[in-house]
RNA sequence: GCCCGGGUGGUGGAAUUGGUAUACACGCACGACUUAAAAUCGUGUGCCAUAAGGCUUGAGGGUUCGAGUCCCUCCCCGGGCACCA
């Protein structure tokens, strides 16, 4: 028996279509319930197989919500601006907005195949001037509170992509795009203080349920440590190095300084006139520090370099000893106070640095082999010998912040987020440089700032973007004195978009245009925030998933949205590997494309098997053999459908019935798919096996496949004469009566191996069951002639005895 | 180096609180149907052994009547972080 899989597709996503099935009703009663997958970036390639992977399950997912009696918002939109489209149209000439058009009507045309359930009245598109009117606005605030400014100083360079990066773009030193080399850059940036949201980020993490691989990476991102700054004095002149660090209790063990070849105190000394006996040494090793790329400076690897400043001592604050000052390149000048306090006996840096050249190692902390990195009893001390290192962290402190030498201080990893751009095809950013009144950004009834049209897309690798040289474009008046004034010109990164993208589709059930002011949608967000269940790839664990977290916060401040989070539960899907385990690549040609699938076997046949083939969250190979086992399934589903019959149903098929419904109710509220779809294919095996399906129980079943198999659960559903959609139909429970068994089967043990298993009925005691399992023929020959020491009993599952 | 995941048949993968390891699917073998093949259906399928039986969840040890599951030591694979003081 066979079934016209794409006729059927067709057939239902018409259906669907036509009855507006998957519209979310804004202002339902109903509870609400979020589910949205990380909408993606249309590029030229189209889908591969492992696209839909994440889409399928909240596709799922939301049926089954919708099911069980939530309104599910479950929308779909694109993240169109990007480097791809700009490229290519530097190549071609043909505008971004013409590809990115022609992306989308190809990625919808794939999604439409599958037969999602999105409510595509709420489509979104990031490049489309009524959204990213929005984007700018949030920006706007951004920068009236302080937290967009401007700046110039060293940042991360891409000499490929010819545009500045977030760290957070970087790589191993590499740009995340195209893997060139990154260089430093003196380039005037816009930077959002993404730092003064540091401490949130970090603690709201803890009531997230995310997975805890993200958190952590978001944990070690902002990188958050707690500690002081001592104040340590230049004997021979008057300057103080204040130093960072996470261990005053180690303060007698600072053997030595080093400071970051970038110091300001290595700028005085080459800059003014202090003696000191090798200033061309600093110099040339300051020089040579320089060069180096930020790959070859933290190369753990290499050894320790440095030189000492001859000329210079520091003198420790706790002990008043004079101790050498040192530069070296294994100091970072951006991170704390560029400089360290050294200790030898209790860092591993500080220890290889020492060894190398021969400086004092002095231990402080008792408690195993130096160098020592763990808390212990202090030593070498003075008057603070024999306290717990723990307690002397706080004592030395109090003490040096008594006489003024240090105060608390906590430093983060995290940097403020290069958020400028000197590429074309982004959101331009909607300030004015005036004369009169410096930076002024443009009024609410202004925007949309949509981008000039040009010919010319090319980025002029100056650190000035492609819009500074379209003069109508740059040459405006103040919004304020109505003078002559210019455009900024730099874009917005890719990632501002998808910051508040999620917003957007509740917006879009407010309001059609997304009408300015954002109080208008206040009641809508209350209503519908948070995301409940959020899926994507997790290689935005520290680039969208941080951004977005920094964004919403924000909006939280100022009063647009009143929960703390944007997406309450995260989940990441595992990636799909080629057939054995290899990367899908064009170079290998083993592409697979759901449009394929879909024409060879239909759209259930790739929802079931790409949810089937193994853990939600683990990497995965494809495999043909293991699609046609799907389409066999389903087959067999259909066979089964023609034995409908009215007719009262066995005990033990309504017990199995109860049990799928129960596994699989479970299975998909913990994103299990493969076994929720392995219970559904027992049942159906069940079902073959007897003469007549008793109606009833063909229709829980079919109510229990429709997620996972929509048009064909439809087909059926109406083949056994009932009125479509059965995704409108209520999800079945089960009743726990009705899984008990009347017998079991008892498992016999002796000395915990097993021997034997027995028939008994429910309910029986021990000494009933002991009688039973004596007479079995295979029992009596391992018991016979032993003495049996002790008996196990567990009721319902096992007897064992110990001989 | 540090922090997370993992390691189960020929393959993808299942195993509530410790209680029949290998569900489900793929593949394979044999049989039926067929002139034949494909498809389909049936049977079998962890390993060793003719059998009785023995062995088996990366390796070794421990706790327990009983360990894939708990504890200790180690090996391997995947991912992340990594001079952040």
């Amino acid at each position: 028996m066979s079934y016209d899989a794409s006729k059927i597709d067709k057939k239902w996503q018409k259906y669907w279509e036509e009855s507006s099935t998957f519209k979310t009703k804004h202002d339902s009663e109903k509870d609400k319930f979020y589910c949205l997958d990380m909408f993606p970036y249309p590029s030229g390639e189209g889908l591969h197989v492992g696209h839909p992977r994440g889409y399928v399950a909240t596709d799922t997912f939301s049926h089954f919500q919708r099911m069980r009696g939530f309104e599910v918002l479950h929308p779909m939109g694109w993240d169109a601006f990007g480097l791809p489209a700009e490229n290519y149209a530097i190549k071609t000439g043909i505008h971004p907005k013409i590809t990115v058009e022609k992306n989308i009507e190809n990625f919808k045309k794939q999604l439409r195949a599958i037969g999602f359930s999105y409510d595509w009245e709420r489509e979104i598109n990031t490049t489309d001037p009524e959204y990213f009117k929005w984007t700018q606005w949030i920006f706007i605030k951004l920068f009236e509170k302080g937290l967009a400014y401007e700046d110039t100083r060293p940042i991360n360079w891409c000499p490929s992509c010819k545009t500045g990066l977030a760290n957070e773009e970087v790589v191993n030193g590499l740009c995340d795009r195209c893997d060139a080399q990154v260089e430093k850059k003196d380039i005037r940036q816009w930077v959002l203080r993404i730092t003064k949201y540091a401490d949130r980020l970090l603690e709201d993490l803890e009531e997230l349920d995310w997975p805890e691989s993200i958190k952590e990476m978001q944990r070690n991102w902002i990188g958050k440590s707690v500690g002081a700054e001592i104040n340590f004095k230049v004997k021979e002149i008057n300057y103080d190095i204040e130093v960072f660090t996470t261990r005053p209790d180690t303060l007698f063990g600072a053997t030595f300084l080093v400071l970051a070849p970038e110091h300001d105190l290595v700028k005085k000394i080459l800059s003014k006139d202090v003696n000191i006996e090798n200033l061309e040494e600093i110099k040339n090793y300051s020089e040579k520090t320089k060069k180096k790329s930020e790959l070859e400076r933290t190369d753990l690897a290499k050894e320790k370099t440095g030189v000492e400043i001859k000329g210079l001592k520091a003198i420790n604050p706790v002990n008043k000893e004079e101790i050498p000052i040192w530069i070296a390149d294994y100091v970072l000048g951006f991170y704390g106070k560029g400089g360290i306090m050294s200790v030898p006996a209790h860092d591993d840096r500080d220890y290889e640095m020492a060894k190398k050249h021969n400086l004092e190692i002095r231990e402080v902390i008792k408690g195993g082999e130096i160098p020592y990195i763990g808390e212990g009893e202090m030593v070498n001390s003075g008057e603070f010998n024999g306290m717990k290192s723990e307690k002397g962290k706080e004592a030395i402190l109090e003490l040096l912040e008594k006489e003024k030498r240090a105060k608390r201080a906590v430093n983060y990893k995290l940097g403020d987020w290069v958020f400028s751009r000197q590429r074309y095809w982004g959101e331009p950013i909607p300030l004015v440089h005036c004369e009169n009144c410096k930076i002024v950004p443009l009024n609410e009834e202004d925007l949309p700032l949509k981008l000039p049209e040009t010919e010319k897309y090319e980025p002029t690798g100056t650190g000035e973007s492609p819009l500074s040289k379209i003069e109508s474009f740059v040459n405006t008046k103040c919004p304020k004195c109505k003078k002559d004034a210019k455009r900024e010109t730099n874009t917005m990164p890719q990632w501002a978009g998808s910051c508040w993208y999620y917003l957007s589709f509740i917006m879009r059930g407010e309001k059609e245009n997304m009408e300015f002011p954002f109080s208008e949608y206040k009641k809508s967000f209350e209503k519908w925030l948070p995301v409940d269940l959020y899926v994507g790839g997790a290689e935005h664990a520290v680039l969208h998933l941080l951004y977005a977290r920094f964004w919403h916060k924000f909006l939280y401040d100022i009063g647009v949205v009143s929960v703390k989070e944007p997406f309450k539960k995260l989940k990441n899907q595992g990636l799909i590997m080629g057939e054995g385990g290899v990367k899908m690549s064009k170079s290998k040609g083993n592409v697979i494309s759901p449009d394929q699938v879909i024409k060879e076997h239909g759209a259930d046949v790739l929802r079931l098997y790409e949810m089937f083939l193994g853990g939600f969250e683990d990497k995965v190979s494809w495999s043909e053999t293991g699609v046609s086992g799907m389409r066999r399934f389903l087959e067999k589903v259909e066979e089964n459908s023609q034995k409908v019959k009215e007719v009262s149903p066995s005990k033990n098929l309504e017990r199995i019935l109860h049990e799928t419904i129960e596994k699989v109710t479970s299975d998909v509220k913990e994103f299990k798919f493969n076994t929720a779809i392995s219970s559904l294919m027992i049942l159906n095996n069940e079902f073959r096996k007897e003469k007549e399906v008793p109606r009833e129980f063909f229709l829980v079943f079919i109510r229990l496949l429709a997620p996972f198999a929509p048009h064909f659960a439809e087909e059926i559903w109406e083949e056994v004469g009932e009125k479509p959609s059965v995704l409108k139909q209520s999800w079945p429970e089960s009743i726990k009566e009705k899984m008990k068994k009347e017998s079991f089967s008892i498992i016999v043990q002796i000395n915990g191996r097993v021997r034997d298993t027995i028939t008994v009925n429910q309910g029986e005691d021990k000494e009933k069951v002991k009688e039973e399992v004596l007479k079995s023929e295979k029992v009596k020959k391992w018991i016979e002639g032993k003495e049996i020491k002790k008996e196990i009993f567990v009721p319902g599952k096992l007897i064992n005895f110990v001989i």
